[in-house]
DNA sequence: CTGAAAGCGCTTACAG
DNA sequence: CTGAAAGCGCTTACAG
C-alpha cells in the first residue's frame, strides 16, 4: 500500500478534484495514489469544502479576494501540493465575512472588537471546516515563532532526557514547541544545528553542549536570539547558565570518603575542554588540598568523555599506575559504573576493595550492585530554572540572576566503606 | 543584567537606530535595554547594514522595490521588532542585483540557472552580511516546512531517549528538524500536542503513544500528515507501524522460565489500553498455555502504568494473592525494577527466592542487582526503522513494509535460577 | 542568465 | 464593529 501524501506532486490534481469519485479517471489512471488514499483525501475535501463550487481547484483557491481584481490567474503548477488544509480565507467564505474578521474572532486578545454573534459564526465555521492556524504564517507576520531550541550532546545519556522534559513542560505550558537536536560533542554538529535552529526561527535556545569559552555563544549573540546555558558554564557573560556547583559537589564525595578514612583517593575525570570536567576536577584537587593536613593524597586519570567505556579503560588504567588507591570519585555516574564494571570484571570487590562515589545520581543509580554513593544533580530543576530566564529573555523581561548554581546533594548509599572495614575484609585486591 | 532582545517593543527603536552610539540619549534613556545590550545589538546592526543609509530604520526597510512605486509608507509601529535578521533583500542591495538572483545562487538546484561570477558575488555578500536564510518564510512559500514531530509518553522513561535521538539522527541527516513532546499518556495532552505540531506544519509525525485505536489516528489522517506508530501498535490500517514483536518476547521469557523448572509464573502486567500492556499479556498467557500440560499455571497482576511505583505495587499485591509463586515475568524493565526494589525491601532474595524477568533491557539493566535477565527490544532500530518510513511517506515513495517487528532477543544474566537451585538454597521467602 | 511579479497564510494599522 | 490592504521573507513561473 503506497501511503503517500503527497502523491499528486505532478499529477493533474487541480483537474482530478474538479470531478466527483465516480467520474475520475485521469485522477485515479495517473497511478500515483492508491484508491485507498484517493477515497481519503476525496472525502475529506469535500467536506472541507463544502461550501466551495467544484470546479477548477486553481480557480477555486483564486477566487480568494486578490482575485477578484486581477484577472491573470498565476499559474503555480509545480508548487508542491498545499496539504489541502483549511485556510482562513475558507473560514471566511463559510462565514461569509472578511479574513480579517475571522483572524480577529479567532484571537482571544482581539475578540473584544468583534461583536458576540460575529464570534460564534466565524468559531462555527472554523470548527466544521476544521480550521487549523498556520503557525508558520502567523509566524513570518508577528516574528514570533513560538519556538525554542534545545541542543544536548546525546540523549542516549540519561542526564539529559529530565532536562529536555522540564523544558518542554515549561515551554509547553505557554503554547510553544520544542525542537532537540543532538551533537555528540561534536563542535561541527553543534555548530550546524544553531545555525539551522536559528534558520528555523527559534526564539530562544538552551544549550547544554557549550564548551569553555565555545564560538557557538558568538553566533548567537550576534543572531540576537536568547540563549541559555544549561549543566555546563560557559563562562561567557553575554549568557545566563544554569548549572550545578560541580566544585562543590566533588568537595562533598571527598569529603564523605576522608571521614572514612581515605587517604589514598583518585578521581576519574571526564574530558576537560567542558566545565564539568574541568571544574569537578578542580573541586576534587581544592578539596584533597584542603585535607593534605590529614594525609590526603589525590591521584587523577581522566576519560575522553563522560561514558560508561571510557570509564572502564580509565579505571584499568588508574589500577596500573596507582595500586594503592582506595576509594575512587568518579567525575560522574557513567565514569562510575564504568570503574564498577571494570572492578568487577577483574574480581576486585566494591566497596571492600575499592570505594566508588558517583555524580548525578541518574536513574536506576540506587539500583545498581552496588547501590552507587554518588552526588546528585537536580537535572529536572536545571531545565525547569534555564526555561524560566529563557522565557523572561524572550518576553524582554529582566532577569534577577544570570548566574544559577543549583547544590548538589550527597546520596550516601553501598559503593563507598571505611578504610577500617575494607582493612578488616579482603581489602587488597587480586594482584594482577 | 538586563539580557532582553527585544527591549524595544513599544521604545522607539527605528529612532534609536538613527543615531549613533554616542549621541543616543531616547534610546538608552528608555531604559528598555540595558547599555551592554545597546551596544551589543547596535554593533551587530552596523556591521550588517554597513550598506545601508543609516537613516529612519522604517525607512530603510521600506526601500524595498514594492517601495520603489508606493509612495505611502505603511507603519508597522506595534510590530514586534524582527531580530533585525539580514532578509534576503539585505544580500540583493549588497550584491546590486535582484533577489530573485540571490535566492537562485543560494539555492544549489537552481544555481545552474545563474553565471559563476553571479554566483560568487551572491555568496560573498550572503557571507559577508550573515545572511542566513528565514526557513519560515521558506517553508510558506514551497509548502515544505522541513520538520517532524515526535511524541512520546515521557522523555524520563529511558526506552524513549533512544528511539527520539535515532528519529532525531535520520532526520537531521535530510536537513530536517525534530520537535518533540511528551503525553504522559494522557490523550488530551496527546490531543493537545498533535493539535499543535499540525498547526506547525510537520511533514510527518512519529508517534509513541497510541493507544488501541486511538482517535487521534483519524486527526492526523484527516489533516493528511503522514504519521507512523512507533513502539506501540495503533492497529489501524492507516497508520504504519513499527514496534517489537511483544507476544514473542513473553514466549522466550516463559520458556526461558519453564525450562528452569519454573511452573507458577506470574506476570505483572502493565496497562491493558496500549498494546505494548496488552500484546505482552497475550503472549504471556499464550506461551503458559502451550506450557500447560507440562504443569505451567501462570497468573497475573497489572500496574496502571509502566513505573517502578506501579512494579512495586504490583509485586506486594501479587505476593499477598499469590504466595507461591517462583518467578515474575514483568511487563516492563520498569517493572522489573520495581519488583526487585519491592522484594530487596522485604528481604526476598531473587533470584534464590523469587526470580524476575523484565523486558527493553533498558540502559544499566546489566548493572542493576541482580544483573537483570531481560528481553531487548532494539530501541534505536524501532526509531531508525520508522524514521525511514517517515522520510518514504513525505517523499511520496512507495513503502514496501508497513508493519514491521522487530525481533526480541532474550539476555539472560543473574534474576534466574532454576526451581532446583531455589530448592536447594532458602527458596522460601520469610513468612509475612 | 536576470528581473519583475505573484502568492504562500496570516496579522494589524487604517478607514469607514 | 467590519472591510480592504499591506507586508512578513521567501520561491518560482513567466518574460525578456
Amino acid at each position: 500500500m503506497n501511503f503517500s501524501t503527497r502523491p499528486s506532486l505532478s499529477a493533474p490534481r487541480s483537474h482530478a478534484f474538479c470531478c466527483t469519485a465516480m467520474q475520475c479517471p485521469a485522477f485515479v489512471y495517473s497511478k500515483l495514489m492508491s484508491m485507498h488514499t484517493f477515497v481519503k483525501i476525496f472525502c475529506t475535501r469535500v467536506r472541507h469544502r463544502a461550501t466551495w463550487p467544484l470546479c477548477n481547484d486553481r480557480l477555486v483557491r483564486g477566487t480568494r479576494d486578490a482575485m477578484a481584481k486581477k484577472t491573470k490567474t498565476t499559474s503555480n503548477a509545480t508548487l508542491p501540493e498545499r496539504a489541502n488544509r483549511t485556510t482562513i480565507v475558507d473560514v471566511a467564505r463559510c462565514a461569509g465575512v472578511h479574513w480579517s474578521t475571522v483572524s480577529r474572532g479567532l484571537n482571544p486578545e482581539k475578540r473584544h472588537l468583534i461583536s458576540p454573534e460575529m464570534i460564534e459564526r466565524v468559531e462555527t465555521c472554523a470548527k466544521q471546516l476544521g480550521y487549523r492556524a498556520n503557525a508558520m504564517a502567523s509566524a513570518l507576520r508577528t516574528q514570533r515563532s513560538r519556538t525554542v531550541g534545545v541542543i544536548v550532546s546525546n540523549l542516549g545519556d540519561p542526564v539529559h532526557p529530565p532536562i529536555v522534559r522540564a523544558i518542554e513542560d515549561r515551554f509547553a505550558e505557554i503554547g510553544y514547541v520544542t525542537i532537540v537536536g543532538n551533537t555528540d560533542n561534536h563542535p561541527g554538529r553543534q555548530a550546524a544545528l544553531i545555525e539551522r535552529f536559528i534558520q528555523q526561527g527559534v526564539e530562544g535556545l538552551i544549550v547544554a553542549t557549550f564548551e569553555r569559552n565555545d564560538p557557538g555563544i558568538a553566533v548567537c549573540v550576534e543572531a540576537n536570539i536568547p540563549v541559555v546555558a544549561v549543566f555546563r558554564d560557559p563562562e561567557s557573560e553575554f549568557v545566563p547558565s544554569v548549572r550545578i556547583d560541580d566544585a562543590k559537589a566533588m568537595e562533598l564525595a571527598v569529603h564523605h570518603l576522608a571521614e572514612r578514612g581515605h587517604r589514598k583517593i583518585a578521581h576519574i575525570g571526564g574530558p576537560q575542554n567542558v566545565s564539568t570536567g574541568y571544574h569537578r576536577y578542580r573541586g576534587f584537587r581544592r578539596a584533597c588540598k584542603a585535607l593534605a593536613n590529614q594525609g590526603v593524597e589525590p591521584s587523577a586519570v581522566f576519560g575522553e568523555a563522560f561514558t560508561v567505556e571510557e570509564g572502564q579503560f580509565a579505571c584499568e588504567r588508574l589500577l596500573a599506575d596507582h595500586n594503592d588507591i582506595t576509594a575512587i570519585v568518579a567525575g560522574n555516574d557513567m565514569l562510575a559504573v564504568g570503574c564498577l564494571r571494570f572492578l568487577r570484571s577483574k574480581g576486585i570487590d566494591c566497596p571492600n576493595a575499592i570505594s566508588v562515589v558517583g555524580m548525578n545520581d541518574m536513574l536506576f543509580m540506587e539500583d545498581i550492585a552496588p547501590a552507587l554513593t554518588t552526588v546528585r544533580t537536580p537535572t529536572a530543576d536545571l531545565g525547569t530554572q534555564a526555561s524560566c530566564i529563557l522565557v523572561s529573555m524572550i518576553q524582554g523581561l529582566p532577569i534577577s540572576n544570570d548566574r544559577i548554581l543549583l547544590k548538589p546533594e550527597l546520596m550516601v548509599r553501598d559503593s563507598v566503606t571505611s578504610v577500617d572495614a575494607q582493612q578488616s575484609t579482603k581489602r587488597r585486591r587480586p594482584a594482577k
